[in-house]
DNA sequence: GAGCACTGC
């Protein structure tokens, strides 16, 4: 497996392993990709999955829900829309959602070669393609089409009905992002038929590496949960199983039929060998130091090391360790090569666990929950888990996001251990003991019950949804969590008195931003002179990651203080980043250089041109500037540093949707929260870090190791009286 | 004095 290149985002998580079987449709022997095809066909069918070909097909000719569990290497993400495409039924497209980009691309690249038929919109004869955002590759025969969730949620603005497809497959459903979640809930109103638009029926394809197979199942099964109150369908959980494709013929009532199939795939993972601590350890550092050792010294060669820690302070703390300790092993041992890896790290730094080690030396790579799902890290035969990992909780009552190391669940801890076992078999030593593992939660709580709910909502106003209190969740976050986003829309004007959406709200919906950014856009466009094209700059900001590179030492960090200094502006991280992206955008040469220069992530300002691109082309489309007037290519270098009205408009644009997110000075010295009275400090990657104004606006309000205010700006009390009258 | 992982026509 190798590192993929093509997508603009990180690492792969590529499947191989995959073929198909089929006539070829014409006699051109020298056809490159038929050629190919031909010789992945071999492949696939040596995938467990090849042999339940006619169970799928069938399961789907029956019903119009089937539920697929599947472990790593069936070759499900592949194969399986290949299999619906031969259906009577599937007349029109298939969409396969993908909770990454990197993997809508790189299964899209895959299935083209195996169907032997150009990729996307390369051609109009392409079969397959994908959709991502800022790249869609698909043209009108496109039957197969690989997209992220994000992106089929979108297309359910323009049509709630799904008209274009016979099926949609929902990929990865384990993972439980908050769009799968949405994805789920409304496709099971379709499948209920509450959207009376579609002639034929939808097909619905569920699939998952681990999850609860039979509660995804019932799900689909129950009666909606406005048709419960009604008691309109009867509740016949019990008989859900004998749907199962596996088995005999399903046997189910004419009257009241069983809309849902199950069906279990095996993995095709190599053994992996458990180990357990015998009793639990006060210093996992400690443990996870020697551990790397022992293994290091005592197994053979090849066979690389992965260890899961929790972020990257104890990452680079444990390479510290290792490589001081490695300094002094004796010339019989093999070398040791370090590679730590989270998402914050430069992407040439990142590539460096794709590249193989030199002769005689085993790689260790330190890694974030980065390495359970996203990055597949290759020559890895040793798994040293941890058992934590950081997770991040929105409290709605504080309005604060807390990323805290918490236990993680016993199906994490199994996808992590089955990292040992992608290329031979392995062996995974868990640095807790037996009943450590015993006591985890069997599933990670679902994002939909840890975030701030207010963009869900949006969603689900947007998308008609009347009342998202009775929308069907899997898992149903807690009514005071959904009534707090409720308020939230409303103090956004994004929804009117009486809880409907407002052209506010639908404008905001439309637009790739948290429903707070989206406010502050439309308030830009709004206000007297409008101040949007420079508003879109810092809200792109704030929506990618951070475009300042992270500094360690004392060195460095001064470096970036003169290399930056030209940029930061007094009033705060605002007028900052505009500062940023407009020095960078005038900068015709060499941007890359310029970056680098500043140490400014090349990688982060490139989304950020994206995104601006994007979102210009958007306020242009909903008509947000004056007629006539437009963005042109050369007006970046217009905004003179010192314009203190400029800076005054625009973060009064940023007050209309963080007027939650103010903090004032008090005698003290500290900064407390307008709503909740909470002491806050400024975040020390703030340009404010260290100063006493008499208000702030943030961006983001985290408990860390305290509360923090990341993204901050000062402001004049008395610019809230304007708002607010 | 500090940054788990993703995503968006």
């Amino acid at each position: 497996m190798a590192a993929q290149k093509s997508a603009p985002a990180r690492v792969s998580n590529g499947q191989t392993n995959g073929m198909k079987r089929k006539r070829q449709d014409g006699p051109k022997q020298n056809n490159p990709l038929q050629n190919k095809k031909i010789k992945l066909l071999e492949s696939r069918k040596k995938l467990p999955i090849w042999s339940r070909q006619q169970d799928i097909k069938a399961a789907l000719e029956k019903n119009d829900v089937l539920v697929l569990s599947g472990e790593t290497g069936s070759g499900k993400s592949t194969q399986l829309p290949q299999f619906l495409l031969e259906s009577k039924w599937c007349s029109k497209c298939v969409a396969v959602t993908q909770p990454r980009r990197v993997a809508a691309i790189s299964l899209a690249r895959r299935v083209a070669e195996e169907m032997g038929t150009p990729l996307g919109k390369s051609s109009p004869a392409s079969k397959v393609g994908y959709s991502v955002r800022f790249d869609d590759s698909t043209s009108p025969s496109t039957r197969i089409k690989y997209l992220t969730e994000g992106m089929l949620l979108q297309e359910m603005l323009r049509d709630s009905a799904m008209s274009q497809y016979s099926c949609v497959v929902v990929d990865e459903v384990h993972e439980r992002s908050v769009n799968v979640d949405l994805i789920l809930g409304f496709l099971k109103g379709l499948v209920k038929g509450i959207n009376k638009k579609r002639k034929t029926p939808l097909k619905v394809v569920v699939m998952s590496a681990t999850a609860d197979v039979a509660g995804i199942a019932r799900f689909f099964d129950e009666p909606m949960p406005s048709d419960k109150a009604s008691g309109t369908d009867g509740d016949e959980e019990d008989d859900l199983n004998e749907a199962k494709i596996n088995g005999d013929a399903p046997k189910r009532p004419v009257a009241s039929p069983k809309p849902v199939s199950t069906c279990h795939v095996e993995g095709r993972q190599y053994p992996v060998k458990l180990s357990y601590l015998d009793r639990p350890t006060d210093d996992v550092l400690q443990t996870a130091f020697e551990r790397i050792f022992k293994i290091h010294c005592k197994e053979p060669m090849p066979g690389d090391i992965l260890v899961f820690l929790t972020g990257q302070e104890t990452i680079q703390s444990l390479q510290k360790l290792i490589e001081e300790y490695a300094v002094n092993l004796t010339a019989d041992y093999p070398k040791l090569l370090v590679l730590p890896l989270f998402a914050a790290l430069p992407q040439h730094a990142q590539q460096r666990i794709f590249q193989s080690a030199p002769p005689n030396t085993r790689k260790v790579i330190l890694s974030t929950n980065i390495a359970e799902t996203s990055v597949t890290v290759p020559g890895v035969r040793f798994v040293v888990d941890t058992g934590k990992a950081k997770i991040k909780q929105f409290r709605n009552r504080l309005a604060l996001d807390s990323l805290l190391i918490k236990p993680i669940s016993r199906s994490s801890a199994d996808q992590r251990k089955g990292r040992a076992g992608r290329e031979a078999p392995g062996q995974c030593y868990r640095l807790y003991t037996q009943e450590g593992y015993n006591s985890l939660e069997k599933n990670a709580t679902p994002e939909i019950l840890r975030c701030d709910l207010s963009a869900a909502v949006l969603t689900m106003k947007a998308r008609g949804v009347p009342d998202p209190l009775s929308f069907p969740f899997l898992t149903p976050p807690p009514r005071d969590a959904m009534e707090k986003a409720l308020l939230q829309l409303l103090q956004l004007s994004a929804l009117a008195e009486d809880g409907s959406i407002s052209v506010t709200g639908k404008a905001i919906a439309r637009l790739p931003l948290t429903p707070t950014l989206g406010r502050v856009i439309l308030s830009s466009a709004r206000s007297d002179p409008p101040c949007l094209r420079e508003t879109i700059d810092i809200v792109a900001c704030l929506s990618v990651e951070n475009i300042f590179v992270n500094v360690e030492t004392e060195e460095t960090r001064e470096q970036a203080a003169d290399a930056r200094g030209q940029l930061y502006r007094r009033s705060g991280d605002h007028m900052t980043l505009l500062a940023a992206v407009q020095a960078y955008a005038a900068e015709n040469s060499d941007r890359k250089a310029w970056a680098e220069r500043h140490l400014i992530s090349h990688r982060a300002m490139q989304s950020v041109m994206d995104v601006r691109k994007q979102l210009r082309a958007q306020c242009l489309q909903a008509k947000l500037l004056p007629s006539g007037s437009s963005f042109s290519d050369g007006d970046d270098e217009g905004v003179s540093s010192a314009d203190e009205e400029l800076t005054e408009r625009i973060l009064k644009a940023f007050l209309s949707g963080f007027a939650n997110n103010i903090a004032r000075l008090c005698p003290d010295g500290s900064y407390k929260t307008f709503v909740g009275n909470q002491t806050v400090s400024i975040h020390p990657s703030s340009v404010l870090f260290g100063r006493k104004v008499e208000a702030l606006v943030y961006n983001e309000f985290v408990y860390t190791n305290k509360a923090y205010a990341r993204g901050v700006s000062a402001i004049q009390l008395k610019w809230l009286e304007d708002l607010f009258t």
